[in-house]
DNA sequence: AAGCGAAGTACTACA
DNA sequence: TACTTCGCTT
């Protein structure tokens, strides 16, 4: 393609390469760019060509900059692909867009500048959700509360949705303070910024919290980005969270020249505090908004269209849209139900199989699932039947424990100040130094208010450590000396290769025959080779902690397994939707609780879900299977009663042929009563929502259907031959009960205290 | 200090 | 069921 500026044409305006392929709402994207823009565009609408347009048309010709233009995306994937394309709109000359990218690693480049404002060194460390939750640990245990009762998780859970929301602990009041161990929430907030600033560090919540802290404490800076940044450009801009938009409206309010991209159906974030208001409200926040929508599809097949439009349409907040395509033709969507879930792992291997006989590669062909456990169900029978596949998601590379290894020894020899890190390899590899001698050095560092390091360095000298563990630690910080030393000249990978093989990590792996050794020296000078591109240690280390994602060219043809969440923004040829039963989609969470909205939520899901489809989709659902070592069974999920008739197509290999399921559901006025609404006499029912689910479901269900959950019933372990109902049976919790129903190996028990409960036999025996 | 057994727990995931 | 994490033992 042509890659020219545009050129004066005579007579009409002209149209530059990089518009010429657009439609008209597209093109008045990219042309509107004075003011602010609500770019609502569909799923397959092509936002991202128009936004990538866009950019190229500010630059083209000339109203910007590239340095004076802001565009952020969620995900780095996100900005590379916007920078492939503009760069190729703009041609080899052209300068790059310094500040495109993810939230997150444009707010770390603001933050290097001014970091000290926040009371942090510009070579500050970004620590992860792993770091982080073993520094709230210790912060727990400093505050002698039991970790048991108060999860460091649900803090660490607790402290990002408060920096989600843009709340620092003097913002907190008494009821969110209430939120974590009786009150005391807010100080140990407090107290985990205070340790962040000793080490610092800052978690990734901090990234935007400071530079939004930052901008609303000096209005110097906050004037200075305010002028720089004539243009601002959001993607995916249903999924910004309140501190994402707060720093967002505070940088436009200059030129208000902001341009959002979004689609409120596909808002599937809310519970990493997105918040869909940001969209819906975006015109009254900035008043004479051109909205534009994009809803020409250029993905799907009508038939798929359809079948995804009826399903949104049972949501009720929402920017009705309308999505319609040129194309025509196609087969409508495929329902297909099984018994089981090797069944459903088997059809859909099956059509793989008749697929690719026809010669479709199989990087068209993708399977969605809910949840991460699903996976395993089609990796056991593609390795059986020999299937090519990659399953998205699960570790990413710099995960894995030896990774992280190394990195910690990098950011040691970067920023002494790191006890985090220090604490990650003080015995890694073994060295002796154990507990005992972690514990000496702590003390001493808290003594002292020294950093781990140096408090280790003073206490090597002093005899205050048995002699052997003093000369270790000694040794040891006399390598890191040097190796911070060899940091001046020698380059990052180089560095740690030196590190490696000096510290004996190198040694260790060696030694270890286990079968994973390999895959870890393997991944290590994988490591090195990615950092063969830095010059600066520092680079690097914000590289790995910001930028570095696990989406590895394929190499080959495979098929791909990923959660639905993960399916976002990508597209296939053939697309397999499993496991669409109630409990599992909709998600037993979302039916038991939040309401309505996390219904809508999962409903959008299920859009997100089969709007990836091109050419063919296929929903498939179980009538069993089994959950955490449990068989359960299902009913279809509701979603697929909502699908329109007219788009797709039923088929079900239980008894009875076709449309068992639905013939049942329509002779109900509301099919899921039972399962949505908390049933009064349930109410005080414990144990997981899927059986609690399934209980209330045996009652209420066609005769039919409840003779297939019957028959799951006996699927399931045999039960004990010791025990009938009527018999009396004692359990360590609830005490002793009297059985009054049995289904195969689960009781129903009325104890004398704890009142109904259904429990598994092999935790109750018979009451002497 | 390290290994083993028991117990608790489980959705989705971007930086 | 399967994994992780903790605490206890040796």
């Amino acid at each position: 393609m042509s890659t020219n500026l545009p050129s004066p044409a005579p007579g009409r305006d002209p149209i530059p390469a990089y518009a010429a392929r657009l439609n008209e709402p597209q093109r008045a994207a990219v042309l509107a760019t004075e003011g602010p823009v609500l770019m609502l565009a569909g799923a397959g609408t092509g936002k991202t060509a128009a936004l990538t347009a866009r950019l190229a048309h500010l630059v083209a010709t000339r109203r910007a900059y590239p340095s004076q233009i802001l565009c952020v995306t969620f995900t780095n994937k996100a900005a590379r692909e916007m920078r492939e394309r503009v760069a190729h709109h703009l041609g080899p000359g052209a300068e790059g867009i310094p500040w495109l990218g993810t939230f997150h690693s444009i707010c770390a480049k603001m933050l290097r500048r001014h970091a000290e404002l926040v009371g942090l060194q510009h070579n500050y460390t970004i620590i992860d959700t792993d770091d982080q939750i073993r520094l709230l640990k210790q912060l727990i245990a400093e505050a002698e509360l039991d970790e048991k009762r108060w999860p460091a998780r649900q803090l660490a859970g607790l402290i990002d949705r408060w920096k989600n929301r843009g709340l620092n602990p003097q913002d907190l009041d008494a009821i969110e303070n209430e939120a974590y161990a009786n009150g005391r929430g807010t100080a140990l907030y407090a107290r985990y910024q205070e340790r962040l600033r000793a080490l610092n560090a800052c978690d990734f919540g901090d990234l935007l919290l400071h530079m939004l802290n930052i901008l609303r404490q000096h209005n110097d800076i906050l004037a200075d980005y305010q002028r720089r940044f004539r243009y601002i450009m959001v993607d995916e801009y249903q999924d910004t969270n309140a501190v994402q938009y707060l720093w967002l409206r505070l940088l436009a309010q200059q030129h208000k020249n902001i341009c959002v991209v979004g689609d409120d159906d596909q808002s599937i974030y809310s519970w990493r505090g997105a918040e869909v208001a940001n969209i819906l409200r975006f015109e009254k926040d900035f008043p004479g908004t051109e909205v534009i929508r994009l809803e020409q599809n250029y993905r799907s097949t009508p038939h798929i269209l359809g079948a995804a439009s009826g399903l949104i349409r049972a949501n009720s907040q929402r920017h009705e849209k309308t999505l319609w395509t040129e194309v025509d033709g196609g087969d409508k969507v495929k329902v297909i139900g099984v018994w089981d879930a090797p069944e459903e792992a088997r059809r859909v291997g099956e059509a793989i199989e008749r697929l690719e006989a026809e010669g479709v590669p199989l990087d068209q062909v993708a399977i969605l699932v809910r949840a991460q456990y699903q996976t395993r169900e089609f990796e056991d029978r593609f390795i059986q039947i020999g299937v090519n596949y990659r399953i998205i998601g699960g570790f990413r590379f710099y995960e894995r424990a030896e990774i992280r290894d190394a990195l910690a020894y990098l950011r040691l020899v970067a920023q002494p100040q790191d006890d985090l890190a220090f604490e990650r390899i003080h015995n890694q590899p073994k060295r002796g130094l154990g507990a005992k001698a972690l514990e000496a050095m702590h003390s001493h560092a808290r003594r002292t208010g020294l950093p781990l390091a140096a408090a280790a360095l003073q206490l090597a000298d002093s005899d205050d450590l048995p002699r052997r563990a003093a000369s270790t630690i000694g040794g040891l910080m006399q390598q890191f000396l040097h190796w911070r030393e060899m940091s001046e000249t020698f380059s990052p990978a180089d560095l740690l290769r030196l590190v490696l093989e000096e510290s004996g990590y190198s040694a260790m792996l060696a030694a270890d025959r286990s079968a994973e050794s390999a895959g870890r020296v393997e991944n290590l000078s994988e490591l090195a080779r990615a950092m063969e591109d830095y010059d600066s240690l520092g680079d690097f280390l914000e590289h790995v902690s910001l930028v570095m994602d696990n989406d590895r060219a394929s190499d080959g043809e495979r098929v791909t397994i990923m959660t639905i969440h993960a399916a976002k923004g990508l597209e296939f040829d053939n697309l397999f939707c499993v496991g669409w039963e109630e409990g599992v989609f909709p998600s037993q969470r979302a039916i038991d609780e939040g309401g309505l909205a996390s219904l809508e939520e999962e409903r959008r899901l299920a859009y997100v879900a089969i709007t990836r489809a091109r050419r063919r989709c296929t929903i498939l659902h179980a009538a069993n299977r089994r959950i955490y070592g449990q068989w359960t069974s299902s009913i279809p999920s509701r979603f697929i009663e909502e699908l329109p008739e007219e788009h797709i197509e039923q088929e079900t290999t239980l008894t009875g042929g076709a449309s068992l399921w639905r013939a049942n559901w329509s002779e109900q006025e509301d099919p899921f009563a039972h399962v949505a609404r908390d049933r009064p006499d349930r109410a005080q029912q414990r144990g997981p929502g899927w059986q609690r689910a399934l209980t209330s479901g045996y009652d209420t269900k066609p005769a039919r259907v409840r003779e297939n959950t019957r028959s799951a019933a006996s699927f399931a372990a045999p039960a004990r031959s010791d025990i009938a109902i009527g018999a009396m049976v004692a359990h360590d919790k609830f005490g002793t009960g009297c059985v009054i129903d049995q289904e195969g190996n689960k009781l129903t028990i009325l104890f004398e205290d704890a009142g109904e409960k259904r429990v598994l036999d092999s935790f109750v025996k018979l009451a002497g």
